[in-house]
RNA sequence: GUCCCCGUAGCUCAGUUGGAUAGAGCGCUGGUUUCCUAAACCGGAGGUCGCAGGUUCGAAUCCUGCCGGGGACGCCA
């Protein structure tokens, strides 16, 4: 158990001292005990119904000797303010200035790494996120792989585990031909300015482009199809005509497209030369998006880089009878021998001799393993993708890898955006998506707003810095303040609402705490009397303080981050309580005011660090 | 049809390794600025925790069945 972890001393006296007199390993006291329900009714519980089988009494009555016993230990006498057996529970209330004395000092000597850990120290976790198809808009969808999976990267580094952040670029197959097609058509001044200025949404515009004809012919041959409708006779004619004429353009587009990837596949220089080009613009122009995120990525191998691995793999996978031929594809059987129905294989390589997604994922963990010899293996991908993952991990333990266990699907909910009364989904057929850019540039646009009148004598390059953090930390916060499964609905207003559970309340509360020190001017005097911290409103504070390195790790272990904005939001409620009820440069004496600024300089500390865990900025005025 | 996720206050959600009288925010409503940022704080109203069984001293939490919403399910990614 790291220091951070470890419980604070009063604490870890209190169990030491409990354990004793229950006759039980320190462990299971520590794993019993919980807060009341109720602040008021103490600090710590220790609920007595496993204890009364070990004694052979009524709980009731082992918390009223449990609490006679302690009494009498001199250990407590300077930790413990009450002991009250209610019921089949022992509450107990601690001393809250030896509890604050007990906490503090172990914030300010982590400082910024208040929270963090080693317990990672030697071993690697791998996370898949982002990872844009340049043939599809970068929207509100891939926000949320991006937003989560960075901070999965934070917290897991923050606990010393090494981490390879992967933006996984859907860079590879058919809809590559296309847009070289559709580049070749193009003005070739007009597609370099178009390239350089908006990369993959000018990519996404080529492959959509070229495809209109395909996508409007499909539309003609279902509605020829559809039995629901009953057409005229001349109104048929008339589609069957469109059909027609359509049909050999669309023909010849494809077969030109399909050819152009397989001159890609076979190394025709030129095009593997634009390859890299639209693929490397992309990534730059992407990183200016991520930038304001705060995302860097330790590799941008994409599924075109794993090509070479394909046939290798293909061929010892056959060699080992664990890629066997099925209807004409060749496939790994997943269909477990008793099961009721059987499970639909994982197709590797597919009728025509062509490989999939699935192919390049199998060869990507594999090299990844080799590369990286992960401990986790992290897919940060939307829910409707768990199938492909679930077949994708029992696919490579059919080929016998043992680290198949140690992969996992993180898997979200969808996101949509309200607009005024609508919710408009993020994915509108024929509808104009918002690009991610925009998406900021907006939120930090209303944010501006709210600056200009909440805070009017800032400098202009200040506001705009502020614009720019609250902005873009509203829509960051938005998106991790409900559990990741969740579908989530985002509100421009709702998300900038200072008194909401929302990124500005945390940011403003930490300028509060910033706003008293930078008033007191002075440096934090180092030994206030820390006990002087007794009234409620000030305990409680710094008992959320100590909560925190817990809730770091258990938002990894449960790869959520929305346990870290929980916890941001009510302790940053506990801190305002505290400054609207207590004076700190004003306080009653000077040595409370040095306790006070001790307590707010933790809470600013450990604020920033959860902020900055999440992917937030915490500008010290707003 | 099979599998996965979800169902808690009017709305958005916490709480789910089983623990006491189920909590926040929004909205509604009443109050707090000679005081460190009122982008704040405090109070009030508001609940058959989808339904029904079961396990347990104890269930929002675990098990079974059902109802309702979303999603996936052999050659798209």
């Amino acid at each position: 158990m790291s220091i951070a972890t470890e419980p604070n001393p009063l604490l870890k006296a209190l169990i030491a001292r409990l354990a004793a007199a229950a006759k039980l390993p320190q462990e299971q006291v520590a794993g019993l005990l919980r807060p009341p329900p109720k602040p008021d009714m103490g600090d710590y519980a220790i609920p007595c119904h496993a204890l009364a089988k070990a004694r052979g009494a009524k709980p009731d009555q082992v918390a009223i000797d449990l609490a006679a016993e302690l009494a009498l230990d001199p250990a407590l006498k300077d930790i413990v303010a009450a002991l009250e057996p209610a019921g089949a529970f022992l509450n107990v209330r601690v001393n809250g200035g030896a509890l604050c004395a007990a906490i503090l000092p172990r914030i300010a000597a982590a400082g910024a790494a208040y929270g963090g850990g080693a317990e990672g120290a030697g071993q690697t976790v791998v996370v898949d996120y982002s990872s844009p198809n340049i043939a599809k808009p970068f929207h509100t969808g891939h926000l949320m792989t991006t937003v989560l999976g960075a901070s999965l990267v934070r917290i897991y580094r923050a606990l010393g585990y090494r981490v390879v952040g992967v933006n996984h670029l859907g860079d590879w197959g058919t809809q590559c031909g296309y847009q070289f097609l559709a580049w070749q058509r193009a003005d070739p001044q007009e597609r370099e300015k178009q390239l350089a200025a908006r990369g993959i949404d000018y990519l996404v515009d080529l492959y959509v482009g070229i495809n209109a004809p395909a996508k409007e012919l499909a539309e003609l041959k279902e509605k020829l199809l559809d039995k629901n409708v009953a057409l005229q006779p001349d109104c048929r004619k008339e589609l069957e005509t469109a059909i027609a004429a359509l049909e050999p353009q669309v023909a010849e587009t494809d077969r030109r497209a399909r050819e152009l990837f397989k001159q890609l596949e076979d190394g025709d220089a030129e095009l593997r030369a634009l390859w890299e080009r639209m693929r490397v613009r992309t990534l730059e122009v992407l990183q200016l998006s991520y930038d304001r995120l705060g995302v860097k990525f330790e590799s941008t191998d994409g599924e075109g880089f794993f090509e070479p691995f394909l046939k290798p793999m293909i061929a010892e996978l056959k060699q080992k009878g664990v890629l066997v031929q099925s209807e004409g594809a060749w496939v790994i059987e997943l269909a477990e021998p008793g099961a009721k129905k059987k499970a639909p294989p994982f197709i590797v390589v597919k009728s025509d001799g062509a490989t999939k997604y699935e192919t390049r994922d199998l060869a990507a963990a594999i090299y990844r393993k080799q590369t990286y010899d992960f401990a986790q293996n992290l897919y940060v991908v939307d829910v409707r993708q768990g199938f492909h993952f679930s077949g994708l991990f029992k696919a490579l333990e059919k080929c016998g890898y043992p680290w198949a266990k140690d992969c996992r699907h993180v898997s979200y909910g969808l996101m949509q955006i309200k607009e005024g009364d609508a919710t408009l989904p993020m994915t509108t057929r024929g509808g104009r998506m918002i690009p991610l850019s925009e998406l900021l540039d907006r939120m930090v646009g209303i944010v501006r707003g709210i600056v200009d009148e909440k805070n009017p004598t800032l400098p202009s390059e200040r506001k705009a810095a502020v614009a720019e953090a609250v902005g873009v930390g509203a829509i960051v916060f938005w998106i991790q303040a409900r559990r990741r499964n969740s579908n989530i609905v985002f509100d421009w207003k709702e998300a900038t609402n200072p008194d909401g559970d929302t990124g500005p309340y945390v940011q403003y509360t930490h300028a509060r705490a910033c706003s008293i020190l930078r008033k007191h001017g002075a440096s934090i005097p180092p030994n206030a009397q820390l006990a002087l911290l007794a009234a409620p409103a000030e305990v409680q504070v710094v008992k959320a303080l100590d909560e925190f390195p817990r809730v770091v790790r258990d938002a990894a272990r449960e790869y959520e981050p929305s346990m870290l904005a929980t916890w941001l939001v009510q302790t940053s409620r506990l801190f305002n309580d505290f400054y609207n009820s207590h004076q700190v440069l004003k306080a009653e004496s000077e040595a409370l005011r040095d306790a006070r600024l001790a307590l707010v300089d933790a809470v600013r500390t450990v604020l920033a660090r959860g902020l900055a865990l999440l992917g937030l900025g915490a500008p010290e005025e707003m």
